[in-house]
DNA sequence: TAGCAGATACCTT
DNA sequence: AAGGTATCTGCTA
């Protein structure tokens, strides 16, 4: 009842659900806002995730209709409808990258850098903050790469690998953004406005 | 053009 | 007050 937790709603709920080869799951604030989501090839780490993130609730296996949602996006898909974001326990520095990251446009990219000036941070406190983004793939955390273009980093289910680069590559090839070799090309480059 | 320090800035606990 | 970072830049060859 004490603790880190304690910054947790109660009221919260976690569903996942299979799709393919893959797990998807949210967690949901009381009014369907979105507090967590996250996707996995493995049930039980994508379980353990949500139920840490969550405070220990336990996921139950059912669809949501911000499974469905999720799973559009998965697929390089806009959204059928708004998604309602449930910001209470991110701190202000990361609603402001979140804010950034909302704006770019699909089959684009940015890099930590050109959103450090826009925010008038650091490249590198830029990373921390999108590396813990909890509502991926809906705020696009997947468009961020370094400056070189390459790839970058990306985490599934709380740490980087890479087989979440390979994913996060997947993503952005969905979304039409253009590749040659293993950089992406400059007309694919997005830059935010401070 | 690729690889590698060193530097920087700043968020988090 | 210290630790950590999903970075950047310029220097080398």
């Amino acid at each position: 009842m004490v603790g880190r937790e304690s910054m947790l709603q109660e009221n919260n709920q976690v569903f996942i659900a299979q799709h393919e080869d893959k797990w998807f799951g949210v967690i949901v604030d009381e009014k369907d806002r979105l507090v967590t989501s996250a996707f996995s090839d493995n049930q039980e780490k994508l379980t353990r995730h949500l139920s840490h993130m969550s405070g220990n609730a336990h996921p139950v296996e059912k669809d949501h209709w911000l499974i469905k949602e999720m799973i559009r996006v998965y697929n390089g898909k806009e959204t059928s409808r708004p998604i309602e974001i449930d910001f209470r326990n991110v701190s202000d520095f990361k609603r402001n990258v979140y804010q950034v990251l909302q704006s770019i446009p699909a089959g684009k990219v940015t890099t930590y850098g050109s959103i450090s000036k826009a925010i008038g941070s650091g490249p590198r406190a830029v990373g921390t903050a999108v590396a813990s983004n909890p509502y991926s793939p809906f705020i696009p955390c997947h468009r961020v790469v370094p400056a070189d273009m390459s790839i970058g980093n990306y985490s599934m289910n709380g740490k980087p690998s890479t087989e979440g680069c390979e994913v996060k590559r997947e993503l952005l090839e969905k979304e039409g953004v253009v590749f040659r070799g293993d950089k992406i090309e400059a007309s694919s480059l997005w830059k935010p406005r401070a």
